[in-house]
DNA sequence: TCCATTGTTCTATAGTTTACGAACAATAGG
DNA sequence: CCTATTGTTCGTAAACTATAGAACAATGGA
């Protein structure tokens, strides 16, 4: 759903997540020197997951959190684009 | 700020007076049916307006209210364009 | 096997958001 | 002046969100 992304976008904490992907691709959730404990890190991960913004795959005792951009780029098109360019670097 | 035209954004309530908004251009409140009293409409108006998506214009005893389209578009290139077109016909 | 690492889940809490009705202010029309 | 219209503001209640700590599960290395 689009208010869902929009959503989870619209939070600082997530949206830092997700510029950090943007930029690096895959990494594991530790690597984002986020400015929250890490179960309230897993909670921004999770509504980044639930609303379709991000994927992550279990490897080994981590996950490798990575973009979903050909999904969101199909659903909404420019969306993700734009909202990286307006962000601004990291 | 970004996070803020986001979260604006992501309400549907709020983003239906957007999409009407886009199709007609300047409306006096009164005039989008939204599926709630006129003091929680007066809110969403408020937070629309706060985020720098629309103004309001007094027009005897209504107010004209408008998109900030060139603002946008000049803050974030393609942002309102994407989430319109996402957010399909009304 | 034992321990460290990684992230989730549970529980609680403080703050925020949405929602409504009632009262209010401003304007226009008769 | 009186009334209707339009929208705001206030007070309040319910629901939701972000946050953190503690306990837990899974994995991998020593």
């Amino acid at each position: 759903m689009l208010t869902g992304v929009l959503y989870a976008l619209s939070d600082p904490v997530r949206l830092s997540i997700v510029k950090h992907l943007a930029e690096d691709g895959g990494r594991a959730c530790g690597t984002f020197c986020l400015p929250v404990a890490k179960s309230t890190a897993s909670h921004h991960f999770r509504v980044l997951r639930e609303a379709g913004v991000i994927q992550m795959r279990p490897e080994g005792t981590q996950y490798i959190t990575s973009l979903r951009r050909e999904d969101l780029d199909s659903r909404f098109p420019g969306l993700l684009d734009s909202v990286l360019q307006a962000s601004g670097p990291i």
